[in-house]
RNA sequence: GCGCUCGUAGCUCAGCUGGAUAGAGCAACGGACUUCUAAUCCGUAGGUCGCAGGUUCGAAUCCUGCCGGGCGUACCA
């Protein structure tokens, strides 16, 4: 917020100094106002004296010189500006500008920290699509949470968020399935028969093979149509995966199935119009998709000779859906074994006629389970991985969330379910959770000692004067930025660094200072910040959707 | 082989659209509870930012090569 502020005041000095000849407007938008890293360095800092001096070829600290002079006669917003270093421009920013965040985060309320840069363009966050062949494991409870998360920032920073699920009851995988679910069903009835050699081996296929039995006792047993166990499966597994993405707070504006792109006529239509701009040509019996034309090094097949389209041919199509339902950016959340898929859907998007640049594709690397220190390959079908169910009876929703979103999407996690349980407790998301259950915590002793929460104006705000407070404020003035450049980078990560910073800053705060004293003026007047910051570490929670406790 | 990606403290990771002295948590060590919640705080220690070059006023950050891990590289999804 300051920031800008003091961005615009500078440009302006910039501007000036070309007016008069100074220098030229190359370094227009080439110079950068940051926080500085370090102590003593101001509260914003600006290269501007580097950069220009770089374009002018001039010495850098007496062009930083030119701009401080020109400053100086600017604003009251600044209490000292200095050239500081090899030609950088420190701004000393006056302590009543801090203070008056107090009354602007109070009136905002929960607003503080929404924005509408979003301009309510429609977007549309497709995760987790999964198939309905197991309950989802740790690596899709990733995959859950870094979408949901990005949604929510996408809400909160005004974008019309619609999140789809995309799944597949067709093919294969899902015969394997029923198959699976048949041979358990006869098994429990004593029946000889023979576990297929890929089927899933769960015990949840058992539970559903069981519920089966209790449906329709042995009247299956003779079924040689795989279908109604494959749909029995289908009906129970995807029972149990909506529960457990609805029990992490994660819930999906639809479902869209991939078999009715085949129903309506969807994949006929897109080789159609693929063979209509001469994309598609055949060989070998199957049909081929030229991406070679886009840029790449093969040519690919998106019908086989069987007459079955490859995984390619559906995924273009559902693309294309997507853009038919009008939306500005589509943002696909994909495990890094799509990599490969990526470029082929692009191009399928590109030969159709739709533009590329409108998908952001969000690959998240995967989660390596370890158990007994020995890493284990994770597989559905050999149901040897840790289900996201598992993980919330263990930690719980607050810090499984907290865990995935704290690392950003491209980075590999290591995930030990016996070190999980055991550092549960370490989980940091209990830190900022504790800071927001002490701001509470001192709201309500405040009552209790009858020291009234007054209005920003009618309390001393000069006392407001610690640099533990100021720095506070200074923290609490970025939120906004923070805000909107996770959700337009799709980092939710930032904002959980965000909040641990913030809580540290006010845990130490609570330990230097005390709140509520006999001084009455000081404590009304600090009591006013503690409402302020509240709103912000409940707001920062709140957005990625953590709960705020207001005791622990 | 090729493509994408990662390599930062003992461990887990931030920082990466170039900026001043590279950060946090955990683990280690030493301190602080008759005081608004000690799920907290304060301090000490810990680094060739994988290696080698290059670009420039300045590189953990950009470029090239190499080394090492992951994921791909199907008429599997």
């Amino acid at each position: 917020m300051i920031r800008l502020q003091v961005k615009s005041i500078l440009d302006d000095c910039f501007l000036q100094g070309v007016s008069e000849g100074i220098w030229s407007d190359t370094g227009k938008g080439r110079y950068t106002v940051e926080l500085p890293k370090h102590e003593g360095q101001g509260d914003f800092s600006s290269n501007i004296g580097l950069v220009l001096a770089g374009i002018e070829k001039k010495n850098p600290r007496e062009i930083a010189e030119k701009i401080v002079k020109k400053l100086a006669l600017k604003t009251e917003l600044f209490e000292k500006v200095e050239v500081a270093g090899p030609g950088f421009v420190n701004f000393f920013i006056n302590s009543d500008v801090w203070r008056q965040l107090i009354p602007v985060v109070v009136e905002k309320g929960t607003d503080f920290g929404r924005s509408a840069v979003g301009n309510n363009r429609k977007v549309m966050v497709e995760f987790v699509s999964a198939n309905p062949t197991g309950p989802l494991s740790i690596g899709h409870g990733r995959q859950a949470i870094l979408g949901d998360s990005i949604a929510r920032l996408l809400e909160t920073t005004g974008h019309e968020v619609f999140r789809e699920y995309y799944y597949n009851d067709a093919g294969r995988q899902m015969r394997v399935l029923g198959e699976s679910t048949r041979a358990r069903y006869l098994e429990l009835l004593g029946e000889k028969n023979e576990f297929p050699e890929d089927g899933y081996q769960g015990q949840y296929i058992i539970d559903i093979s069981q519920s089966l039995i209790d449906e329709k006792g042995d009247a299956l047993k003779d079924y040689r149509d795989v279908t109604v166990f494959k749909e029995q499966a289908e009906k129970h597994i995807f029972k149990d995966i909506s529960a457990t993405l609805k029990r992490m707070g994660i819930i999906f504006d639809n479902y869209f199935n991939e078999r009715s792109l085949y129903e309506d006529g969807h994949i006929d239509d897109v080789v159609c119009k693929l063979r209509d701009k001469g994309y598609v040509y055949e060989k070998d019996n199957a049909v081929w998709f030229k991406t070679t034309e886009f840029g790449h090094e093969q040519d690919r097949v998106i019908i086989k000779s069987s007459g079955e389209p490859t995984y390619r041919l559906p995924d273009i199509a559902y693309h294309r859906e997507k853009f038919r339902r009008d939306f500005d950016w589509l943002i696909d959340i994909f495990g890094s074994d799509h990599i490969a898929t990526v470029p082929d859907v692009m191009a399928g998007v590109e030969a159709l006629g739709y533009d590329p640049a409108k998908v952001t594709v969000v690959l998240h690397q995967f989660v390596t389970l370890t158990r007994d220190g020995k890493q284990v390959k994770m597989s559905t079908r050999k149901a040897n991985f840790v289900t996201v169910d598992e993980l919330v009876d263990v930690v719980g929703v607050d810090a499984l969330r907290f865990f995935f979103m704290m690392r950003k999407a491209d980075s590999q996690m290591e995930f030990d379910l016996d070190l999980a349980t055991r550092k549960s407790q370490e989980n940091p998301v209990y830190y900022v959770q504790y800071g927001h259950a002490r701001l509470c915590s001192i709201l309500r002793q405040a009552a209790e000692k009858g020291i009234s929460k007054r209005p920003f104006e009618n309390i001393d705000s000069s006392l407001i004067q610690e640099p533990e407070e100021l720095n506070l404020l200074k923290a609490m003035s970025t939120f906004p930025t923070v805000i909107e450049n996770a959700a337009l980078e799709l980092a939710p990560h930032k904002v959980i660094f965000y909040l641990i910073e913030l809580a540290g800053q006010f845990h130490s705060y609570y330990n230097k200072h005390k709140v509520l004293t006999d001084n009455v003026p000081l404590s009304e007047a600090r009591l006013c910040l503690i409402d302020a910051l509240r709103i912000v570490v409940k707001n920062g929670l709140d957005i990625i959707g953590l709960t705020a406790p207001e005791k622990m």
